[in-house]
DNA sequence: AATGGCCCGTT
DNA sequence: GACGTACGGGCCATTC
């Protein structure tokens, strides 16, 4: 068949999904405990429902439109003639399992689904034979299978997905990863398999000969048979062992090839699915006491629904009219070397030069011109590992017009060059998804990626900061009204596969990945041209050129530096809270009289209110009664002369902190990467809606520091190698001097110009006494109110805060908002502002948008309402520090310091300081933050430098 | 195995 | 009757 014809059929056939039922079954057994999963009358359902819910889940992400189940059939087969141990140890399959494969099997027919059973062969011979026969008739074909032996049969059209750990994350097992893997191809897999043996079906290998020496004798001789040919050349130990073994290993091979031509009675055409009978599926989940969710579950994901690639009818005005919404995968060319590249770019070099960069103007009213723009520009989309600190580059992929170039790994040194190049020179016509991940990756490739005139990633995120999208699919379906399954491509790759015999140098096969990188590219592209105009009708535009993509710089350097660690001072507290918490656990245990899990708050409920007769006060959100700290700590001061039930609870409040604490260290222990002893967190800079960041990976914004026990972790925050010490800058009260700046509010002004203690001097207005006589409670309960104000807080939560009547919280607001009238005007005005536009805006233009707002739901209105009070707020502070961040670090790289920003948290910068610049870089940061911006009150940023985060403390 | 609820750390 | 923003994340219980 030539390739021409294979790819007409490639366009018109579809996916095929071949599942090995008994590894499916087998997985979902062990994976589910019995106890939880039987019927009323004690039969096991745990196989069943894990096979049914599992298949589900890859039937919805790689909407496969046929689909057939493999199964053994009892008794022995022709390789149990052969060898008859052959899977002895799985014959041991508990009777709980075994009952279970006719229930599997009534639920496939119920569900419309194909199972092939072959008397004297097994599952595998059955899944081999599908293999082959969708893979001849064209069609892209799944092996779902957690059985090795399956790798035999991948090849450009057919994939195994084999589970990992999780189910979930299943591997697509192509030939590139098999290679990389196992260093063989998969034709060559079966050698290596009888080499090593398998245990799990109790098959011996030659004894000390693992995956890497078969692969080496392979890649040495070809074949088994070329190293059996030349067993007596191999010396040592393992040469020896070869010998010895040869008829076992000769016999294994025999036994794990699979069968590939079966008579199975059906064509693939046959294994359509997608008609369920859903009386049948309903008598069957009812039997096996399935609740409602799972069956209509099973209905949604295998009776046939929409197509892989399909539009929504939802049209929205607000959003530009898209005349043309399809994805149109590019034609790829594959480059494996620098002259390739480089002719590749000169031959479009029009279209890399034609576009200037994104204009910060783009305000004008045509989406046309904008969208001429973006389609003139180059996407560029690199694959690979972004971790901060394990980076790793797999392929990149250019995108010119309707062409691409794909360039896989390895990357040699005058690749590299040609790539830096083409990125050097073209980068202000440039899209990419993601700057700063694309940092990380291009770096890991040893390439420096200069600033992009459009980022599809950031750009989403002012444009629906709300949204937040984990994969560029389901980007494409919010923004572009496509949906796109995870993992299924067929309904582009017709496109593809006729484009690349034209295109490529050759023989080359246009395997998955290829495939994604180009979906990717496409929906890179068709994001662009969607989100420019918005963008610029938003006008968010220069939000993303002056803000988003200067800081996504910084955070790169900051997550590639990442912050020391002093383990041994690490482990120490670790111990430490460890052995509190233990002696915590074992006087609560005491007091209880039962080894309840003090980490369970159900088991803690039954304690407490049933077994102690307690009386609780709050429930949580479900309605059962609360075990939070704060009700814990009333009910431990209520029942203070019940010896047994105060006891209990002074031991657990302890147990709460000190293993809270205890599993925060264990985290970061975690987190040390073993390479550098550093940590490398990763700053998410699209997930906050209000502008700020976050941090992941671990999160380094929310270690302790309210209390001296916790505190203590961040003193194992240090410098590392040639760096002397840690300096902290942060902003004082940002937000309220936001607040005094945008009312106006000339009496909060000046208390921020006088330069006295800012909570005093306030106090001190609103309660009508001087300074000098404010109380401290009077300064705390000030203090709050002011902090409380940005949050939207009402009377009843300020006076719940600070342990106050109601009516003294009243009383308090009152007076605070007479003194700053203009203050509670401006609020007041955020909301009604963001009632009539609909949206918030930072001091920079950063929309937030609030549709809550007109709610009927009093509860869901009221959090709007304070949400859109808080937004405007945060979101300028987080500007401001955004700002002042791409300007501490510009003056720190123009003054030549080898002093660098690692951390920020919110309204704090952490830097690592080198020797003897303390003294410059403590004046460049808090210079580069005071003057961020300027406001009708100062910007008061506070130091300190220390030998640790927590001496830096000030 | 996957998910939701609870609780809690920061600003 | 609920009742302060914005987050990330660990552990438990449930699923049937």
């Amino acid at each position: 068949m030539t390739e021409a014809s294979h790819n007409a059929e490639v366009e018109t056939r579809g996916t095929l999904l071949v599942v090995d039922g008994h590894s499916l079954a087998f997985r979902a057994f062990f994976a589910l405990p019995v106890d939880n999963f039987s019927t009323s009358d004690g039969r096991a359902t745990n196989a069943v429902w894990g096979f049914a819910t599992m298949l589900a889940q890859v039937v919805d992400a790689e909407q496969p439109d046929h689909l057939a189940v493999a199964f053994d059939v009892k008794g022995g087969t022709f390789r149990n003639t052969m060898l008859p141990q052959y899977k002895g140890t799985r014959d041991a399959a508990p009777e709980d399992l075994l009952a279970q494969l006719p229930l599997i099997q009534r639920m496939l027919t119920a569900l419309g689904i194909t199972y092939i059973e072959k008397p004297g062969y097994e599952g595998d011979d059955v899944i081999g034979t599908l293999a082959t026969m969708g893979s001849d008739a064209g069609y892209r074909t799944l092996v779902l299978s957690g059985d090795r032996d399956a790798f035999q049969l991948i090849s450009d059209r057919v994939t195994v997905l084999y589970p990992g750990q999780h189910f979930k994350d299943l591997k697509h097992m192509t030939p590139e990863a098999v290679e990389e893997k196992y260093h063989v191809r998969p034709d060559q897999y079966p050698d290596l398999a009888a080499l090593r043996g398998e245990t799990a079906d109790n098959i011996p290998g030659v004894p000390g000969v693992g995956d890497g020496y078969a692969a080496k004798w392979i890649g040495q001789y070809g074949s088994l048979d070329g190293i059996i040919a030349h067993a007596d050349e191999i010396k040592g130990k393992k040469g020896e062992a070869l010998r010895e073994n040869i008829e076992q290993v000769q016999l294994n091979r025999k036994v794990n090839a699979l069968v590939r031509n079966l008579d199975l009675g059906v064509s693939v055409s046959d294994l359509t699915f997608g008609v369920v009978d859903v009386k049948a599926t309903e008598d069957l989940c009812k039997e096996l006491e399935f609740g409602a969710r799972t069956r209509t579950k099973m209905v949604k994901s295998f009776a046939r629904g929409e197509q892989p690639l399909t539009r929504h009818d939802t049209h929205d005005e607000h959003e530009p009219a898209q005349t043309d919404n399809a994805l149109h995968l590019p034609q790829p060319v594959l480059i494996h070397d620098a002259a390739a590249l480089e002719q590749w770019v000169a031959h479009h070099a029009d279209t890399f030069a034609e576009a200037g960069p994104l204009a910060n103007n783009c305000t004008q009213k045509g989406t046309q011109k904008s969208t001429q723009e973006a389609s003139a520009r180059w996407v560029l989309l690199a694959q690979g590992n972004a971790k901060p600190g394990a980076s790793a580059l797999h392929r990149v992929s250019i995108m010119a017009g309707d062409q691409a170039a794909v360039i896989a790994a390895p990357f040699d040194a005058a690749l590299t060059e040609a790539l830096q190049h083409v990125v050097t020179q073209y980068h202000t016509s440039m899209i990419v998804h993601g700057y700063k991940e694309h940092l990380h990756l291009l770096a890991a490739g040893g390439i420096t990626l200069p600033t992009p005139a459009f980022d599809t990633k950031l750009a989403g995120y002012l444009v629906h900061p709300d949204f937040h999208a984990d994969t560029l699919e389901q980007a494409a379906e919010h923004f572009l009204d496509i949906v796109i399954e995870a993992g299924s491509q067929e309904a582009v790759q017709g496109a593809l596969d006729l484009e690349v015999e034209d295109s490529s140098a050759g023989d080359e096969e246009t395997d998955e990945a290829t495939t994604r990188i180009l979906t990717h590219a496409a929906i890179v592209a068709a994001l662009a041209r969607t989100l420019s105009p918005m963008l610029a009708e938003r006008e968010q535009t220069k939000l993303l050129s002056s803000i988003e993509l200067p800081v996504s710089q910084v955070l790169y350097r900051m997550e590639d530096a990442g912050a020391q660690i002093d383990m041994a001072r690490l482990t120490a507290l670790r111990d430490e809270f460890a052995a509190d918490a233990r002696q915590a656990q074992e006087t609560a245990w005491d007091c209880a009289g039962s080894r309840v899990n003090l980490q369970s708050p159900k088991q803690l409920q039954k304690v407490l209110f049933e077994d102690m007769g307690l009386k609780a006060t709050k429930r949580t959100k479900s309605g059962s009664y609360t075990t939070s700290a704060s009700a814990l700590q009333d009910l431990y001061v209520k029942y203070v002369d019940d010896e047994r039930a105060n006891g209990f609870l002074g031991a657990l409040l302890r147990h709460r902190e000190t293993n809270k604490l205890k599993q925060i260290v264990q985290t970061l222990i975690d987190a040390v990467n073993p390479h550098d002893g550093r940590i490398h967190t990763t700053f998410e800079q699209t997930v906050a809606a209000t502008g700020r960041l976050s941090s992941v990976d671990p999160n380094l914004q929310n270690i302790p520091n309210r209390n001296d026990a916790g505190r203590e972790i961040r003193s194992a925050f240090v410098p590392g190698d040639g760096y002397v010490s840690l300096l902290s800058c942060d902003y004082s009260q940002v937000e309220l001097r936001i607040m005094a700046d945008r009312s106006g509010d000339e009496a909060l002004i000046e208390a921020f110009r006088s330069g006295a203690d800012f909570h005093r001097y306030v106090a001190s207005l609103v309660y009508g006494v001087p300074v000098e006589s404010i109380t401290s409670d009077q300064r705390s309960h000030v203090k709050a109110m002011s902090y409380g104000l940005a949050y939207g807080l009402s009377t009843y939560g300020l006076a719940q805060q600070l342990k106050i009547r109601p009516s003294h919280a009243e009383e308090l607001k009152k007076k605070y908002f007479a003194t700053f009238g203009k203050v509670h005007d401006y609020l007041e005005s955020l909301v009604a502002d963001a009632r009539t536009h609909g949206y918030t805006e930072t001091m920079f233009g950063r929309r937030r948008y609030f549709p809550g707002l007109h709610s009927t739901n009093r509860t869901v209105r009221d959090a709007a309402e304070r949400a859109a009070l808080n937004a405007p707020i945060q979101g300028s502070a987080a500007d401001i520090m955004k700002i002042a961040m791409i300007r501490a670090d510009e003056a720190l790289r123009t003054a030549g310091v080898a002093s660098r920003i690692i951390l920020q948290i919110h309204d704090e910068l952490v830097v690592e300081v080198a020797p003897g610049e303390a003294d410059q870089v403590r004046s460049l940061v808090a210079d580069a933050m005071e003057h961020a911006v300027t406001l009708s009150v100062p910007l008061d940023v506070s130091t300190g430098i220390g030998d640790d985060w927590q001496l830096a403390a000030h």
